[in-house]
DNA sequence: CGATACATGTAACCGGTTACATGATTTT
DNA sequence: AAAATCATGTAACCGGTTACATGTATCG
């Protein structure tokens, strides 16, 4: 029996919103166009299917609320199965690709996991993560370091940005373990 | 006849090579691996097909270099249609939507903007996209302190990042406009 | 009566990812 | 002889975007 680990983003902010709240597409429209989660997608034509999709898998079960919606909905809720995989993905560590490649990913890994894998397992993540982070951006400075003076200066400035972006995460995370370490 | 402005980040990043160079599928790939510029992609089977569509369209066009190589190589060259299209992309607005759902492909065009439609352009478009991200960070912050109070913590720290991230973005566009006017 | 809110969906399209194929030449 | 480099590609799959469809109920 093989085991899907690979959840797209868009399916781990449903999820996420599920698991705090059993819900409709609906619902998660509306939180979807109303807040900044709106970041991972907009559109019902991949909302829906999303959930089908985790429906098929067994990881969310929708029961049809009839009661007094113009229109009946279809509240999901996750199934322990789906809590299971969630939290295996959300405790998977830290890699370099991710970095680099899905750090949207990442950070709604972050605002997700506290709720679900807990304080400690927020605190280590958010240690991998700034030392993936820093290590990356030591690498693109000794990157532009080599080759920057050959480069032009938008070329330049475009790298710097990047540097500088990776950065700021870095010490965000920083900065937020210490908070999470001190509050609550 | 209707004009396509639509055009892929890995698309514009292809265009953008080629258009400073003539070169092969291959010589980008190599490109794509060595440096950061690698954010764009990395498998062939995202990039060839692209040259070809890319080709499909007149905007480049390819030889086959039969010359000194083990096996023939497709060196492709920007057409005046294409170029036509890259300037017409590179000079389009800013807009809120760009900096929410597509910052790569901005900083992509900031890369590529100044060799091929000039200084003055690029400062404007600096210009325009420090105002949208200035505007954007004005109303998270807004967005952040009418409801932050009563976000868990990490929901609070997880919209920080974002602001951050964004922030620093537009301090680096103000910072970049004052050394393209002052440096060469 | 028309617009808006509620609520869920489908179909066509597009393009990126993964994995594999091919085949010559050079290096170990 | 095996592995790596040069160089280009294809096929299956997946999932997101856009645009459209549907139907009720309430509000102005």
């Amino acid at each position: 029996m093989e085991q899907k680990t690979d959840i797209s983003t868009l399916s781990l902010a449903l999820m996420g919103l599920i698991v705090q709240q059993p819900q409709s597409g609906y619902d998660i429209r509306k939180t979807f166009a109303t807040t900044p989660m709106g970041h991972f997608s907009n559109s019902p034509g991949a909302i829906y299917p999303a959930l089908k999709r985790l429906e098929k898998d067994g990881w969310i079960r929708g029961k049809v609320d009839d009661a007094q919606a113009l229109r009946p909905r279809k509240v999901y809720e996750m199934t322990p199965r789906g809590r299971g995989v969630l939290k295996r993905y959300l405790r998977r560590p830290v890699t370099r690709d991710d970095v680099i490649w899905r750090m949207d990913d990442l950070m709604l890994r972050f605002a997700l996991m506290d709720g679900i894998v807990g304080r400690a397992a927020t605190l280590g993540f958010l240690d991998s993560l700034a030392r993936e982070l820093e290590a990356y951006v030591a690498h693109l400075r000794s990157f532009l370091a080599d080759v920057g003076a050959s480069m032009p200066a938008v070329g330049r400035l475009a790298m710097e940005q990047g540097i500088e972006s990776y950065a700021v995460n870095a010490a965000w995370a920083r900065r937020a373990i210490k908070e999470l370490e001190t509050g609550a």
